[in-house]
DNA sequence: CGAGCCTATGTTACCGATGCCATCTGTAAC
DNA sequence: GTTACAGATGGCATCGGTAACATAGGCTCG
C-alpha cells in the first residue's frame, strides 16, 4: 500500500493484532502457536506483502543461512563447473543461498581475498571447488572459524575435504587402452597445481607400473584444446606412441586435431582416452572413449558436508564410455 | 586471542581507544579522520583480527552490497555461462558480491521463487541471465522494489533490458552462407522460449528475404548435440540441403555427425555454421565456422547498467570466425 | 482445592553497525 | 574578545529481527 518501505514484521503484528514475537514465531514454524492465531499472522503477511530481512535476521540469529562457493572464473574446466551445479542445488533444497567469489585464477593471494570477502559476508560455511594446494596462515585463520569443505584440495585446520578417486579414473583409462593391447601409454597431463591433474597422473603411473610398463616422460597441457594440440603435436614426431591418456576431453580434442594433422589417425594409429565425459564427446569425430565421474553428485555431498557434517558420503566409482577413439594397436605396431 | 567470538566494533574501538563511532568512520574512509587516529585504529583492526559484520552493515546502512543473479543450472548453454562469468567479474570489480539463484529449466514458478529468495536476502539488484518471456505479477512486484536489469529477456516493471544482438548473429551467418554461392539456407533453432534462439532465428529470415529467397521450414533442437544429432538426421534425408545455419555450436557438430554418418560430408556437399564460438569449435573435425560475440562483456555490462544505471552501453558486434566447415557448394549442387 | 506444569503469548534486551546530533577544540574573522 | 566556523570525536537512537525471560490462563493430580 504505502510506497514508503517493505513493511516489518511490527507492521504484521499490528495487522494480526498480537505481537512481535508471536509473528517471528508463527513465522519459523514453533510448535507453540495456536492454529488460529497463525492463521491469522500468515493471512496478514500476505495481504501486506511481508518479506522478512535477512540482515536483521542473520543479526539477531547469527546465521545466515547462506554458504560460500568458491570457483574458478574461467569456465572451461568441466569437472568443476559440474561441482559448481551441485552445489547450488544442494544449498538450494536445504533452504541456503549460495554467494560464489570468483578467482580468475590458481592464485594464494586471490584465494585469501575470495575467503575473505565470503567470511566478510558472514556464510554460514563455504564450500572451496578450487584445487587448493598451499595453504596459508590466513586461510587457516578463516576456515578454522567457518566450516569449510574443500573439494579435492589439501587439508586446511577445521576444513573438510572431500575427494574423488581421480587416480581410479586414471587406472581405468590407462587400463582400457592395455586391455586393447597397447604397450605403452602416454599421457597428456592436466597443470601440476590440480590435484585432479595430480591424481590421475597417479593412477595412470600406477596402473603402468602394475603392469610392469615403466611410465613414459609426461607431458603437461592446461585443460584447454588449444594445450592438447600443442602436446599433440610433440607426440606425432614420436613414432612409438600408439596410445595417449588424456586428462580432460578437451585436451583429447586438440591432441587428437594435432595427430591427424600429422597423419597419424585416430584411432587407426593411435587410441585417445580421456576423462569427464562432456556432452560433445560422444558427438565430435572420432566419439570419445572417456571416464565419466559424477562431479555433480560430489557438489551437492560438499553440502550435506558442510550442513550435517555427515561422514564421507560414498562417491559412484567412475564409469568408461568406450566410444571410437580407442583401437587395438595396428598389427604392425604390435 | 580470546576464543569467545568475533571481535566487533567495539573492542576495536576499545583496543584503540576511542570510539566506535570513530572506528566505523576511518574504517569506511570517512574525511574527518585524525590520519594518525586513523592509524591507530587500523593497528587495532589489524591486530584483533577485526572483520565487520555484513549483517549489522546491512540492516543500518539498508544496502547489502550484494547483487542477485539468477541462472539456469544446466551448465551446457554457453552464451549464458559466458555471460555469469562476466557479471561475477563486474561485481566483484565494484565490491559487490554475487548471490546466485539457479533455476532448473525455464518455468514461471521457478522464476518466481528464485526472485522471491533473492529478494529476501535483501541484494541491491538483480541481473537476470535467463531468456525471461512471461512476467507475472508477483515477478512485478519484486523487480519495482529492487533494481533489475535483464539480459535478453522481456521487460518488467522498472526492469532495464540489456540485449545483445542476436539478430546480427543470424544474419551474419547466414550471408556467409549465402556469399559461398549457397541458393538456401535451412536452420536448426534453439528452442523457441529462448530470446536468443528467436532472434537468432529472425536474422536468419530477414537475411534470406532480404535476398529474395523464401526461407524453408525450421527445425528446432534444445540447443544440446544429442538434438543437433536428431535434426541432422533429417537434414540428411533432404537432398537439396547444402548449407545449415545453427543456432549452437554444439548443435552444430550433432547435425555434423548425422549428416557425415548418411555420407554426406562437412563442407563438401554440406556447409556448416553456428554460433558461439566455444573453444572447443576450432580444435573438432571439422574446425567450425562460427559467430562468436561477447557475452563476458554483456555480463559487466549488465552489472555496469545495474550499479551506475548508465545509458545502453555499446555492445561488440558479432565477429565470424571462418573455419572448415564451410565452403562453397559443389558444382553440382549449384 | 492448591501445587505443579504446560501452552500461548507478551516484554525486554540485544545483535553490530550507521545516521544524526551534540560536543569540544582550535583558529580565522570582525 | 566574542562570534563563526570547520574538523575531530562521542553519545544515542535505530535498523528488524531473535533469545531469554515473564506472564496469564487452563489442566492434571494428589
Amino acid at each position: 500500500m504505502s510506497v514508503g518501505r517493505q513493511p516489518s514484521m511490527a507492521d504484521v503484528a499490528l495487522a494480526a493484532g498480537v505481537s512481535a514475537q508471536t509473528v517471528s514465531r508463527a513465522l519459523r514454524g514453533s510448535p507453540n502457536v495456536n492454529p488460529e492465531t497463525r492463521q491469522r499472522v500468515l493471512a496478514a503477511v500476505d495481504q501486506l506483502g511481508y518479506r522478512f530481512n535477512n540482515a536483521a535476521k542473520m543479526l539477531s540469529s547469527g546465521r545466515s543461512h547462506t554458504i560460500g562457493l568458491i570457483v574458478l572464473q574461467s569456465g572451461g574446466y568441466y569437472s568443476r563447473s559440474a561441482v559448481t551445479a551441485g552445489v547450488e542445488a544442494g544449498a538450494g533444497e536445504a533452504g541456503y543461498a549460495v554467494s560464489i567469489a570468483t578467482i580468475a585464477r590458481l592464485d594464494t593471494g586471490l584465494m585469501e581475498r575470495a575467503l575473505a570477502k565470503l567470511a566478510d559476508q558472514g556464510v554460514d560455511g563455504i564450500v572451496i571447488a578450487v584445487p587448493l594446494i598451499s595453504v596459508t596462515q590466513k586461510m587457516e585463520d578463516i576456515t578454522r572459524d567457518i566450516p569449510t569443505v574443500t573439494v579435492d584440495g589439501s587439508r586446511t585446520a577445521g576444513a573438510r575435504v572431500l575427494g574423488i578417486d581421480q587416480r581410479a579414473a586414471g587406472r581405468v583409462a590407462t587400463q582400457h587402452l592395455l586391455d586393447l593391447g597397447h604397450r605403452q601409454v602416454w599421457h597428456v597431463a592436466g597443470p601440476d597445481e590440480w590435484i585432479e591433474a595430480r591424481q590421475r597422473r597417479e593412477g595412470w603411473r600406477e596402473c603402468l607400473t602394475a603392469a610392469g610398463i615403466e611410465a613414459p616422460p609426461v607431458l603437461e597441457g592446461d585443460w584447454s584444446p588449444a594445450s592438447g594440440y600443442r602436446q599433440g603435436q610433440i607426440l606425432a614426431m614420436i613414432p612409438e606412441v600408439t596410445a595417449v591418456f588424456a586428462a580432460s576431453d578437451e585436451m583429447a580434442f586438440g591432441i587428437i586435431r594435432a595427430l591427424r594433422e600429422r597423419g597419424r589417425s585416430v584411432p587407426g594409429h593411435v587410441s585417445i582416452v580421456s576423462v569427464d565425459d562432456i556432452e560433445l564427446a560422444a558427438y565430435c569425430a572420432p566419439p570419445l572413449t572417456t571416464v565419466r565421474q559424477d562431479f555433480y553428485a560430489c557438489g551437492t555431498a560438499a553440502v550435506a558436508l558442510l550442513l550435517q557434517g555427515a561422514g564421507e558420503p560414498a562417491v559412484e566409482p567412475p564409469v568408461l564410455a568406450v566410444r571410437e577413439s580407442t583401437a587395438q594397436p595396428s598389427v604392425t605396431d604390435r
